[in-house]
DNA sequence: CTGAAAGCGCTAACAT
DNA sequence: ATGTTAGCGCTTTCAG
């Protein structure tokens, strides 16, 4: 007597006096098998609440059909966003993802990594931790014969011959300071950021290289790294402050970063954009919501996600056709109420409320 | 030849001269195998990058050591919180997490559940789609021995026989109207929920007794109903307001529900809590960070999620003992900058500003 | 302590 | 069009 009673082939095989390899195509589709006798045998599966077991097809046929995501946290909008698109997509493809949190940390990083590869997944897409550090995980990847795709954060330099999905942080970052610049901003302040990965390093480059070529001073005292988090970005500008000379205009590498400098601002009554004004790289649902909404540089995470999916596909479909690609999608910007007026002071509040 | 060129048990076998009976044993700590045994396999299977295949291991244990996790979605940060603390809590365990996402859509709540089933998984929570109807899938699901947990969002009335983890919707709606009462406010509105599934019936039925309780008219245009969403709530908002008599105050019925409420009133120049209060069900992470900063009835996720795995790891450890609890997690009010005063017209935003 | 035998449920050749 | 034969890689009795 079976334990957990589960229907398996041989079961709908004994009922129709057919062998399981007949009702296994049957159920697959197979060609071999007569319009007639996949009715029956689709009718019979129904009847018994049939359900496949994917272990043993997985096992079987080598092959998952499975997605490994491994993403540095999911309470965030871009990559709530993103990880639904690849769900999504993935789906499309009749693949169904497996999703891992490694909480900016390396070492689950690396856990879940080891996980997906013992699950066989057909392939992975990888958002890194920015503390990331060890590369040799991503060879063993690679040696397992799992495809494995690099997506907005990035090792820095990335690994020899890998694969990269990401938005440009560079450019963007430059569309965002000619925003200040062109309001009339001349001391522009960057809080976030590191120099592990992509994105810390180019939005930082982005920066700098913009203000020089404007003329603008570089100040050291005024980039404050410390990552892609609220919490880090809230001290942060309490530093800023602390420091003496204050800029007018605050770059936020993230949009978290952006909500820390917006919680500080108001636990130090600092005004905003009256006092200091802001603008950040990446948008979330909530930017229009605050007070003032909060001008961006967008990252288009669907085009992210689907691009991802599909370039993955593609390395899983043909091993052979090894083309690294490093794919770059463009930004946008995304004026709302703040970095939109250098004398911000003189505006009176309602006005401004309206120009969404 | 091997085409993935996996290392098994074989390999690691025939480097020693022992069987692969051995080895697996070795590897899994099982007390048969002598210390040096075991060390030496050990070496070997780490020299060789060995990755047990689990789809294998799991066929012939008949165990999965997996966990479904079914949420409608997740770009919230009530749900994001939860997932994550389920996948902590799951690990713990040593249990690898499966999240789906239902997109508040039944359609795909069904197939994913037979999805997890497919992939065999131990066992499953569901928070449920506000669409849901159909309670047959669940039926199902415990026919085929898997223990299934409803989380929060449960079918009303529920399953006979199921195991629920919920948070206190009645109690904590009573204790935001309370709080919305004492502070003067006599007209509220309740915007968000329907009657399908468990957190919208007792919030608004909370709502509705709360305002009889104390002698307060239940106004049937003032309750909106439109699901848990921004969006419905935005138009939940402007509908309200071209009813002609406006209410003092909103009870938003999820936090997202605020969001669409902060959204509309600014849309409408409306201003909040000057014109207009706000109180909610459910916290985020930037309720703090709003302006006015949104009080709120908070649900403790972490307890959510926590309780949940517990319970259901009881429920895989022990599927005789079939006592379907129900668990009910109290919540907390959370006042800061609206529902605090009625009279939010006298005072001065700075003045405001620091009560946090 | 170690191993031989059997099988988890399914699929992929290769017959018939 | 259907069935036979062999595994996929691992774990579980049960002998030795």
């Amino acid at each position: 007597m079976r334990k957990h009673s589960h229907i398996t082939l041989a079961d709908i095989a004994g009922r129709l006096g057919v062998s399981r390899v007949t009702v296994s195509k049957a159920l697959r589709g197979h060609p071999d098998i007569s319009e007639g006798m996949a009715k029956k045998v689709r009718r019979i599966a129904s009847e018994l609440g049939y359900s496949p077991n994917r272990m043993a097809r997985n096992l079987s046929a080598r092959k998952s059909h499975l997605l490994g995501l491994v993403v540095p946290k999911i309470a965030h909008f871009f990559f709530g966003s993103v990880i639904e698109t690849v769900y999504a997509k993935a789906l499309e493809h009749r693949y169904e993802t497996i999703l891992m949190v490694s909480h900016e940390n390396e070492e689950q990083e690396i856990q879940h990594l080891q996980t997906l590869v013992s699950m066989r997944v057909d392939g992975i897409i990888i958002s890194v931790s920015a503390r990331l550090r060890d590369t040799a995980i991503f060879e063993w990847v690679k040696k397992m014969g799992i495809p494995l795709l690099f997506m907005d954060r990035v090792p820095d330099p990335p690994p020899k011959g890998s694969t990269t999905v990401i938005v440009d942080d560079y450019g963007g970052t430059v569309q965002a300071i000619e925003q200040a610049i062109t309001v009339g901003h001349t001391t522009i302040a960057c809080i976030g950021g590191d120099r592990n990965i992509n994105i810390g390093r180019n939005r930082v480059q982005g920066y700098t290289d913009t203000l020089r070529r404007h003329g603008l001073p570089v100040r050291e005292e005024w980039i404050i790294a410390g990552g892609y988090g609220t919490e880090a970005a809230y001290s942060g500008f309490m530093r800023l402050y602390e420091n003496g000379q204050v800029p007018r205009c605050i770059f936020a590498v993230t949009y978290p970063v952006a909500l820390g400098i917006y919680a500080a601002a108001k636990a130090r009554n600092v005004r905003i954009p009256h006092d200091i004004d802001v603008i950040c790289f990446g948008d979330s649902d909530i930017g229009s919501l605050l007070t003032p909404a909060l001008s961006c540089v967008s990252q288009p995470t669907q085009r992210l996600g689907e691009e991802s999916v599909k370039i993955l596909m593609e390395m899983i479909d043909h091993p052979e056709s090894t083309l690294a690609g490093n794919y770059v999608i463009p930004t946008e910007l995304i004026l709302r109420e703040t970095c939109v007026r250098a004398k911000g002071t003189a505006t009176p509040d309602n006005r401004l409320k309206n120009d969404t």
